[in-house]
DNA sequence: GAACATCGGTCGGCATTACCGAACGACAGT
DNA sequence: ACTGTCGTTCGGTAATGCCGACCGATGTTC
């Protein structure tokens, strides 16, 4: 296996850094936080600015990203087999459970919300499409932990973030905690990314019964949960039922 | 002005091409389109792939769009000055005019849709974020084109495509229409790219009144229109305030 | 207000880099 | 079983993009 080719290695690495910061980056932040040379990083940003990957501001000079990168992150969801054969499920499961819905795949070591069906009553919500969730705090993301679709290593030799004092930190707890969503084939997690939340979650499997992504419904702990904070079982069987019908689209023989 | 990057700009092409036909592609397809040698393709394709722009099916080898871009498309959405500063005024003329909302920047040769305000009433409607609007036959396009935020030559010269029987197709007719909108402040569309679609568009103006984008309200025609087929006077009000406010938010100092 | 620090941008020489084209192995259709 | 096509690998070559010093503008400090 050939070498990967190095510039586009560091265009996306300057895209990825212009995305986690929230702010516009200077030519010399992006130089020096990639450990490059001024002028190879202006050379990389004036042509993904040609490509209108990136923008840059005429007063400050400083960089952001391109409104290309929009376009072609809402062709991908265009194309992603995965969401298109679960949209009609993840409605039904909505209406059916009362409650949002939400798809995630692996991405860099964490959730990637892939769709999202607001709470069927008409509160205000916002479009988590395209957010990062995080892998040890999120049903999506322990599900997806607990069968393999992504590496737990990384966060189990670093103490992982704690948002709440239910986040689950100790690599100990989140093991456990992954052996009994594979015994039960679902997971669940209650106030540990933001206290009065909770949400659960079932793995979708692809073609040879491969885990590929994961459904989940969320929303207030007290409509999730009994009063033991136990998720209602009601909820888990029509999860669990929307999660068997999109494996079953997808090509998934018998789960 | 050196050179732009050649790999990252042949990346950027391939990425692209993978976004406009909405089916997978193969290695052959892509290089041949491109006119790359196969191995040259390849080796821009794995290391796409290995950043999580590009995905392969692994049963038939093909290549897809990857995660990775729909993160960094909803990241754009963060830092875009011209949507978070228009929100709000979006949503407040969403609710006054009764019809829905959509904001446009322009890209490629199209209006990207940045924003995107349902219409009030709870009919099923699919958001339009990430979208590309032809230029010629959206409002959004027309006043873009009017203003001068995009070049008219390319449309001027070859004939755009014809939509319905409405779309203006021919230069002239496109180039008075622009001259009309350049006089009135705002441009509509009616049935010229979608029948009993209509459209109307006003321009947003950044620091130094230079248009930076556009915002308008679309919805049927029988109730963006009178029955002359001309856009109703309080809509056309009401945008126009809301166009103002938004550019007085982005510095433009006496529009 | 002048000297200075910092910024984005430019340029030319060097050698690393990525490109090309042919060959390979797997697969599907015939 | 053969044949066409597919994605992939590989090595030679020179074109390519990288580096670091330099430039001019901006705004900051004393």
């Amino acid at each position: 296996m050939a070498g990967p080719v190095q510039s586009i290695e560091r265009a996306a690495a300057i895209l990825r850094l212009l995305a986690s910061g929230s702010r516009r980056l200077g030519l010399g932040e992006v130089a020096s936080s990639l450990g490059l040379a001024k002028g190879t990083a202006h050379g990389i940003l004036r042509t993904l600015q040609h490509v209108d990957f990136v923008e840059q501001d005429p007063a400050t000079g400083k960089y952001q990203l391109g409104a290309a990168l929009l376009h072609l992150g809402t062709s991908y969801l265009d194309v992603n087999e995965l969401r298109s054969r679960s949209i009609n499920w993840a409605d039904a499961l909505a209406a059916r459970s009362g409650e949002a819905v939400r798809l995630g795949t692996p991405l860099e070591g964490r959730v990637l919300v892939i769709h999202h069906v607001f709470r069927p009553d008409d509160t205000l919500q916002t479009l988590d499409v395209g957010a990062l969730l995080p892998l040890h705090a999120s049903s999506l993301g322990k599900v997806l932990l607990a069968f393999g679709v992504t590496p737990v290593d990384p966060l189990l030799e670093a103490e992982p973030e704690a948002y709440t004092r239910h986040t689950l930190v100790h690599p100990e707890q989140l093991n456990r905690a992954l052996g009994e969503i594979r015994d039960l084939g679902w997971g669940a997690e209650v106030q540990e990314m933001s206290m009065g939340e909770a949400g659960i979650a079932a793995p979708i499997r692809g073609q040879g019964g491969l885990v590929v992504g994961a459904i989940g419904v969320s929303g207030p702990v007290e409509r999730i949960c009994d009063t033991k904070g136990r998720p209602l079982p009601a909820l888990i069987t029509v999860l669990r039922e929307a999660a068997r019908a999109i494996s079953r689209d997808l090509g998934a023989a018998r789960w």
